[in-house]
DNA sequence: GTCTATATGGCGATAGAC
DNA sequence: GTCTATCGCCATATAGAC
C-alpha cells in the first residue's frame, strides 16, 4: 500500500495533479476558452463537482497548470538579468528557454500564445511585466528596430519548434542543439545599416 | 449622397465589411472562442439578430475574416512550389510571408495560433493541409531535424515579429528588411554534424 | 473525494414584425 | 437591415448527502 502510494502517486494531492495534467492537455490542445470543466471532468472520468473540489475556480486552474513554468521562466529573467555582459545575457537566456521549452514543451504555448490565459495572468497579477523583461533581455537596452524584431520571433517561435512529428520524435539533447542553434542564428548582431544584397 | 456610397463605403455590403473589421478585432484580442456573437453586436452597436443577417453562424463569420489571408498564403504555395530550384522556393516563401504578414499583421496571429480557429478551418476544408507544404516548400523533402525545428520557428515566429510598439511604429518598407532578415538567417543552410563550436 | 441536484446566466441560433 | 422575443443548451459555480 505505501509502495504503491510511492510508486503510483495515490494519495493526498494526486487528484490535483492529474486534474492539472489533464487539463494541460485540453488547454493545449483547444484553447483555454474552448475548454470548458465539463471536458476536464469527463476526462478524468469524474463530474464536475469533483474538479471543484480540487480547484474553486476555472481561472485557478489555468493558475496551477501555467505555474510552475511561468515561475522557472521568472527565475531565468532574474538569473539572466543578474550576468554583467550583454553578450552573457543574450547567452543564458538562449540556454534557458531552450531548457524551458524542452521541460514543458506544450505548455509554452499557453503562456506565449493563449490569449484567454494571458488575461488571467493580468488579472491575477503576482507575475508582473514579463514579456517586456523578456525582450529587454535579448534585444538590449535601447535596442535599434531589428532586434526587437528578432527578438519577438524568437519567442514567439519557440511555441513552433516542437511541433512537428518529426521533431517530437528527437530526443532532449538533439531538440536542445537545433533550438540552440536556431536561437543564435536569430539573434546574432548584424552591422546596423551598410549595403549587405 | 452617391459620393458619400463610394468614399465611406456606405452601401450594399458596407454592413459586411465592418462586421468583419469588428469581429478581426475581437478575435485577436481575445480569441476565437473568447469572442461571443453578443460582444460583436455591442461593438458594432446593433443586436445579435443584425448580425446573423449576415452570417448565418460563427463559423462562417470566422471563415470570412480569415479567408482573405488564407488564399494569399494558398497563393504563395502554389507560387512557392512552381520554383525550380530549393533557394528559389525558400526565398520566394520567405519575401511572400513577410508580404503576407505585412498586409494583414494581426490575422496571421490568428491563422497560426487560435485553435478554434484552426478547427474550423479543419471542419470546412477546402483549405486542405497546408501546414505541411509550407514546412516541406521551407525546410525541403526529407530534411534534417534542424531544419525542420528551423521552418517551424520561422512560421510561429512571424506571429510575434510586429507584436512590439517599437515595431509596430516602423512603415512597412523597413519592417519588411527586418522580418526577411530574420527569415534568411534562421533558415541560413548549416552544416549536418561539423564543430563548428 | 465523489456524488446528485440545482441556481443563474450567457451562449448560438431562429421567428417574425417593422 | 435592424429590431424584440424566445428557444434550447451548456457554461460556471454552489449546496449538501454519502
Amino acid at each position: 500500500m505505501t509502495a504503491e502510494l510511492a510508486e503510483r502517486q495515490i494519495g493526498p494531492g494526486a487528484g490535483r495533479e492529474r486534474l492539472r495534467a489533464t487539463a494541460l492537455d485540453l488547454f493545449t490542445e483547444r484553447g483555454v476558452s474552448a475548454t470548458s470543466l465539463q471536458m476536464i471532468a469527463d476526462a478524468m472520468g469524474v463530474t464536475k463537482a469533483a474538479v471543484y473540489h480540487h480547484y474553486k475556480s476555472k481561472d485557478e486552474i489555468v493558475l496551477a497548470v501555467v505555474r510552475p513554468a511561468l515561475e522557472q521562466l521568472m527565475g531565468l529573467v532574474r538569473l539572466a538579468e543578474s550576468r554583467r555582459s550583454r553578450a552573457a545575457q543574450v547567452e543564458t537566456m538562449i540556454v534557458g528557454l531552450a531548457d524551458l521549452i524542452i521541460a514543458n514543451r506544450r505548455l509554452y504555448a499557453l503562456l506565449q500564445g493563449d490569449p484567454t490565459c494571458t488575461a488571467i495572468l493580468q488579472r491575477y497579477p503576482e507575475f508582473p511585466t514579463l514579456g517586456e523583461r523578456l525582450v529587454a533581455l535579448l534585444a538590449g537596452p535601447d535596442p535599434d528596430p531589428g532586434s526587437v524584431v528578432a527578438a519577438g520571433m524568437l519567442l514567439a517561435g519557440l511555441r513552433g519548434a516542437g511541433s512537428d512529428p518529426r521533431v517530437m520524435v528527437l530526443d532532449d539533447e538533439e531538440f536542445r542543439r537545433y533550438v540552440v542553434g536556431c536561437a543564435h542564428r536569430l539573434m546574432r548582431p548584424r552591422r546596423p545599416a551598410s549595403a549587405t544584397g
